[in-house]
DNA sequence: TTCTAATTTGTTATTATTACAATTTAGTAT
DNA sequence: ATACTAAATTGTAATAATAACAAATTAGAA
């Protein structure tokens, strides 16, 4: 059950905890890029004893190890994503959704660039997504 | 002195106030990208009456009529810049520096991924920069 | 010059995140 | 299996960015 997010703690040498396969296998589970609260709010319905801290302290450590990475594409809070393949986002300015995109991108694994030392990168479109916009053409024609 | 702000402003009819005008020229002159408060800050000493909610409501419409844009890079914070040439960023996780980049990227100008409707494309790289390795390097040699 | 809607200002409220100290626990050594 | 200890978890308090709000001011039209 839990024994691919356990391999993957060890693999680092993080110390396995309940809370950190928890959130591990949320983040495995959902990849709608969640934040802080969401993962909190969720787990805690099965984990109440789950602490906040907690989880602002184990994406910390997730995210050095690089298993997980954070966005910053909403502005206002970190969106938390498993680390698997290079992949850029779209964010609706509507419904809030973070999707994944999958575009050939040449900068997307560029290591370094005008003598800097590059360790992320991040490629961030906003604007109103296709569900969205079948939403909006539908109102036009009712009202 | 200000006439060119004045126009900016004229050309999207939005009503001239030297807040504005004032706002518009530290960007203008500061490619640094900002954050609010280093833009209040510095307007403050000469403007003393100036207010941050101003400058939040002045970016806040700036950015509506794509006279700036807010970049998002550094996750805690919004940061500003003029928008002319559509362009990358590299933030440096030392020294805090955001640096832009221009390189060749074919999504820059994407308007539609999808079926998604594209408004705004950021391209965000984050490191060490260039100065920080080398003061780096001259720490080691003599530590 | 007068008028009014829009803007500015100062304050208060909200929200995400960090700091901190007490309690608990994972993993090691006995 | 038990005891130990450094690390992790928890709950609370502090901080920081931004939004909400209402009173005072002002840009620009009449
Ligand atoms: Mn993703
Ligand atoms: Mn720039
Ligand atoms: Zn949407
Ligand atoms: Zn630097």
């Amino acid at each position: 059950m839990y024994e691919k997010y356990v391999n993957i703690l060890k693999d680092h040498s993080i110390k396995i905890t309940s809370q950190r396969l928890e959130i591990l296998k949320y983040l495995d589970e959902h990849h709608t890029h969640p934040n802080v609260e969401e993962i909190y709010s969720e787990l805690k319905k099965k984990h109440p004893s789950l602490s906040r801290t907690t989880v602002y302290n184990s994406l910390e450590i997730l995210k050095k190890n690089r298993i997980v990475q954070s966005l910053t594409i909403s502005g206002s809070e970190l969106r938390y994503d498993i680390e698997e393949g290079l992949h850029h986002h779209f964010l609706c300015k509507k419904c809030g959704a973070i999707l994944d995109i999958s575009i050939a991108c040449p900068n997307m694994d560029r290591t370094l660039d005008g003598g800097h030392r590059v360790e992320e990168v991040q490629g961030y479109f906003k604007g109103i997504c296709k569900n969205c916009q079948t939403k909006e053409k539908g109102r036009r024609i009712n009202g």
